[in-house]
DNA sequence: CTCATACTCCAAAGAACGTTAGATTATTAG
DNA sequence: CTAATAATCTAACGTTCTTTGGAGTATGAG
């Protein structure tokens, strides 16, 4: 009894650490929050980690072992997806712990936002707010089909590589905020960095659609 | 630029990734849960988990180097703890998308309840209305120490081991409801087992302190 | 059919990890 | 003081993991 016991045990937390696996190596949490953003192609997914497509081929099929992203062929091209929504809400779980344990962690986030800000930070709920009364606009820098496969609500897709060229569509007498990824991402950094030097009032969002949704709050597809 | 930015993102997901590898071992995510149970010695948390000494040390300094845990040197004894309650719920996390996600998981879970219920399961919720109103007896089956590290309100310590000679102060007359660590731990299991053999209204309560703690429920010290 | 593309499978080298044993450091008991 | 206990450190073994290159499938274009 106490034998099985201890094998039982053993059993479950061997099941949990495969999840651990998993997320236990930095290119495969990068994967994952790439696919955070929505269903995307081997081959997209290795350029936008910066690694080869057999490498991120070998790492996709860790992750699909694990049942944390699942595969659909359509032609020529595999496309990956997370198996669901709480696979997004744990990436957020692990990486709030992250940032809340990890001095390093800490200190690297605070380099990315080291500029002077003009405003002040948002939280989610008072983004909405102020988005659902026009009082700012939202920008989603992120390329059109990661918009597409859900954004904020209020949000409007403005990817960064055609920021340049868009600039005449934008508001100078209320303030823009734009957003991209998450806090990983440097997206919305740049573009709000580019905002403000062209004389717009432009702050940085943070949060990605996975932090939005884990919060609880809406997301428009 | 293009370059930098893949540095920083490199070292950003690094960071990540050492939470990933502290909870990537079984052993280690036992500790853990151990360690959400309240502070132990090195030696208590070796023989609990089943392994010898050397290795929790080493495997608690792998926790210790990820700051999921601190320890504090008291006499002969080095005891150990989680960093805050962060780290438990992430605990629960990881645990719940295991569970949700691992076919192989739930089916051994399930094995622990096959036995037949005589009552149904509870939710923390109704838990806590039932108790609060004396409908029914909540017993804490853990070892005292953990009982007294937190336990849920209204519940009454009575370990496991003295369980059979202290029949005489359980109720005959309204359900008494069993709970230990959590899903993963056979204590309460075998606690109701037990009281249904005697002739007791027993259910197991699957949660333990750290689930309650997670779902906003209070802990009483 | 042939060719290019997108991806996966297989094998191999090197790095990292889990585990155990032996020696070492603190602390308490006698 | 010496002996015993609790824990850590170091070294070493075998194992697993990451990454790359080469070969092999499926699909679509010409």
């Amino acid at each position: 009894m106490e034998n099985t016991g201890r094998q039982v045990k053993d059993l479950l937390y061997a099941q949990v650490a495969r999840i651990g696996k998993a997320v236990c190596s930095p290119k495969r949490l990068e994967l994952i929050d790439l696919l955070c953003q929505g269903e995307k192609s081997v081959e997209r997914l290795a350029e936008e980690a910066g690694i080869s497509l057999k490498l991120a081929s070998a790492h996709l099929k860790e992750l699909r072992q694990a049942h944390l992203v699942e595969a659909r062929k359509e032609g020529k091209n595999v496309y990956y997806r997370l198996t669901g929504n709480t696979v997004a809400d744990f990436w957020v779980s692990i990486r709030s712990l992250a940032e809340e344990r990890l001095l390093d962690l800490q200190a690297a986030l605070d380099k990315l936002t080291e500029h002077p800000h003009e405003l002040k930070p948002l939280s989610g709920k008072e983004l909405l707010g102020l988005a659902k009364n026009g009082e700012v606009m939202v920008l989603d820098v992120r390329p059109p089909s990661e918009y597409e496969a859900g954004h904020l609500p209020y949000a409007q897709s403005m990817p960064l590589d055609e920021l340049k060229k868009r600039l005449s569509e934008l508001p100078r007498d209320k303030p823009i905020v734009a957003y991209c990824r998450g806090p990983f991402c440097l997206m919305a950094v740049e573009a709000a960095e580019l905002l403000n030097k062209k004389g717009f009032r432009a702050i940085r969002f943070e949060e990605g659609v996975a932090e939005w949704r884990a919060h609880g709050l809406p997301v428009e597809v």
